[in-house]
DNA sequence: ATATTTGCTATCAAAAAGATACTACTGTTT
DNA sequence: AAACAGTAGTATCTTTTTGATAGCAAATAT
């Protein structure tokens, strides 16, 4: 119909098209664990228990069911190693590559988020503002 | 190599810090919700149903709740319009806009994912993810 | 007069997350 | 030999979050 259509004219199609982009990435990504879980894994393979003192605080139940979605979402790849004593390691796979931008906007967004917060004094956040108020 | 290793250095410290900056990051976005709806507002206000019909599967309750949880993180500010009949907008605020990067990137990733689902047919998924397979 | 729209809230049920304890195995220390 | 530490988790229970359903009070539409 008109092919010069601005492409930054929001039709109610666009703006649904992108949410539901949005909520297809939350979709896998969902929770608060999955993205601080790659990040942790991001300059080498970790083992169960180092990646949970990595996170800092997060529960062996949870963290074994995020490891097992992330594994079937090809995000993380779960090795045994043969050794004695046996090892487990968890690693990215090439396709968690497709996220670096992802990650590093919301880690940008996170540092900007906090510094703001913490200049305007509204609330008073220690460590990561997941920790308690 | 892993997809996340630059030649920069990781240090347990960096590391950490990262870690803590994108767990900054979603513990204001945190859920399923709060980015689509920043999303759903984002080519104008919009009223509570209107809302509520743009994201499709949301109830009442939890759109409230989130609606206040994004007023007091300043993403979002209430308005009452004293018009007969009686109405309410949803407004983004400038700060909202600081989530530009990190929106695009989501929506982007989103659909490419989308697009590697569908294309190996691992899974069948119709409209958004968040629809049941 | 009845139905619909508006902006929600109340109640209850289901699902997810979290705390705590525990298993089973190897190795090391006492 | 007995106790303890580290490996990778699982089992059980409680709390929190999410969701489904119904309803309210005011106004407009049919």
């Amino acid at each position: 119909m008109f092919p010069h259509t601005d492409p930054l004219i929001h039709t109610p199609e666009a703006c649904t098209a992108s949410i539901n982009a949005v909520k297809d990435a939350l979709y896998v990504l969902n929770g608060k664990w999955k993205l601080p879980l790659i990040v942790a894994l991001s300059n080498g393979p970790k083992r169960f228990n180092d990646i949970q003192r990595a996170l800092g605080d997060i529960t062996p139940k949870i963290l074994s069911k995020e490891l097992k979605e992330l594994e079937l979402n090809e995000f993380v790849e779960r090795k045994v190693l043969a050794d004695i004593p046996l090892t487990v390691i968890y690693e990215l796979t090439p396709y968690s590559g497709s996220l670096t931008f992802v990650i590093d906007e919301l880690q940008k967004w996170g540092k900007q988020h906090r510094t703001r917060i913490v200049s305007n004094r509204k609330q008073l956040p220690d460590q990561p503002m997941t920790d308690k108020l």
